[in-house]
DNA sequence: ACATCATGTCAAATATGTTTGACATTTATA
DNA sequence: TATAAATGTCAAACATATTTGACATGATGT
């Protein structure tokens, strides 16, 4: 799974730590999810993609496979 | 958050075991899904969508709130 | 009535996502 | 160069998702 986050973000010129706050979420689960250490919950996916003006699916990119 | 997995799937008739072995999941799991137990993953929710030619922002729908 | 398939549900175990607090490093900017 | 802001990372705790095995119910067809 890809997802283009930070891209997003710093397009809309925000910090983690502003992403974090919009999303409800810490400060390092937006970095851990940026890095990929793990996916985000599909209800964080659709905070992330709503507070980025963007859709899921345009978000992330799910890779066949499975990860 | 709310989804129309059941519909989906009826309309392509094919039943909560044979949708869970196209997901790579339990019956179990789409069973607990479909009746909003909980929500899915971000990969499942990907396969679920793709698995249903539908894309997980159709199949998914986020009531702004938190749930 | 019987057999079969599909669905709903439960509990316990395991896996994955998220939080908090802390500290190091990098990137700005005064 | 010094200082603050932003990012990367770790460990331990906690929350949520998923599995397995089991059993009950509902629907279908024979």
């Amino acid at each position: 799974m890809e997802n283009i986050i930070k891209r997003a973000r710093k397009d809309k010129k925000v910090s983690q730590d502003e992403l974090a706050k919009l999303c409800g979420v810490s400060r390092q689960t937006i970095n851990a999810i940026e890095n990929n250490k793990y996916d985000p919950s599909l209800v964080l996916a659709f905070q992330l993609a709503k507070n980025l003006s963007l859709t899921v699916d345009e978000l992330f990119t799910f890779n066949g496979g499975d990860k």
